[in-house]
DNA sequence: CCTTGCCTTGACGTCCGCGTCAAGGCTTAC
DNA sequence: GTAAGCCTTGACGCGGACGTCAAGGCAAGG
């Protein structure tokens, strides 16, 4: 098949497999007019790609994959180098969700204080013998 | 106290800063040679940016918080405006760390599968009387 | 013959928050 | 005078994974 249907049943674009190729991640045979042609083969190594893509790995994490099934091996994570990714992977996605989680209790932390001061100064200028009212609130006019 | 003198005490870089004034976020007066001029509250103020980058904010979801204080406010934070972005960033948030938990999950199931497959291999290749030898670890020469 | 729809390479644009370099001006110290 | 150490603006670079446009070739249908 040509670029266009390989892109087309990866789900993704002839621009996106020309820039595989650039990266020495996808090679392609070519007809006598120069195109590009793929077979079934490249089809399982692109759906590999784009699966690690999908989990936000960075193109040259997958190139393991790629080399593991270009040897000839049935998965592309049947290759040791392939298990060290997925295992720096998940080092690195828990670090990440460890720093994200800090970084919601914080916010969470910063919203609450500030709507607790929003609200404190509400019931101030609610309450009718309650305290002197606030500059920043515009004073009330007598 | 003049740019170099404010980056420092912020903790920053003066082309920081300068990107900053490009953006709208910080302003600055200048002297007689075209020197920029900052105060007390401009170092609030970029302390203010600074933190919220720190927290992973846009410098665009800034600009609430910075505007929040030049009108005068205490905080940042004590603006309508802000605690709207408090609350958008942590659903953000939410939804980031859900995502990613996800990743980790499927993750890890592909390492456990695949550290799995290939101690069956293993396992096989190691006992007398196993299986037929698989191609892809090389068959034994007689 | 002409249009349509594939394909080719090459090169610049995008987003973001700056880093880095260039070329020059001001002020102060020696 | 001159060297050091600030400052100014302008402009290009980066990283990542492509998008998008330009200019043209090839094949098939009417």
């Amino acid at each position: 098949m040509r670029i266009g249907e390989l892109a087309a049943r990866a789900g993704t674009t002839t621009r996106t497999l020309r820039y595989y190729e650039s990266r020495g991640l996808l090679s392609a045979r070519r007809t006598g007019n120069g195109y590009r042609t793929y077979d079934e083969s490249d089809l399982l190594l692109l759906r590999q790609i784009r699966t690690l893509q999908d989990f936000g790995f960075g193109l040259e994490e997958t190139r393991p994959f790629v080399e593991c099934l270009r040897a000839g091996h049935p998965e592309g994570d049947s290759c040791p180098a392939s298990l060290q990714v997925y295992r720096r992977k998940l080092d690195e996605l828990d670090a990440l969700i460890g720093e994200l989680s800090a970084v919601r209790a914080k916010v969470g932390e910063q919203l609450a204080r500030a709507e607790s001061a929003r609200d404190v100064l509400a019931a101030d200028a609610g309450v009718p013998g309650g305290p002197e009212p606030v500059c920043e609130l515009g004073g009330e006019q007598p």
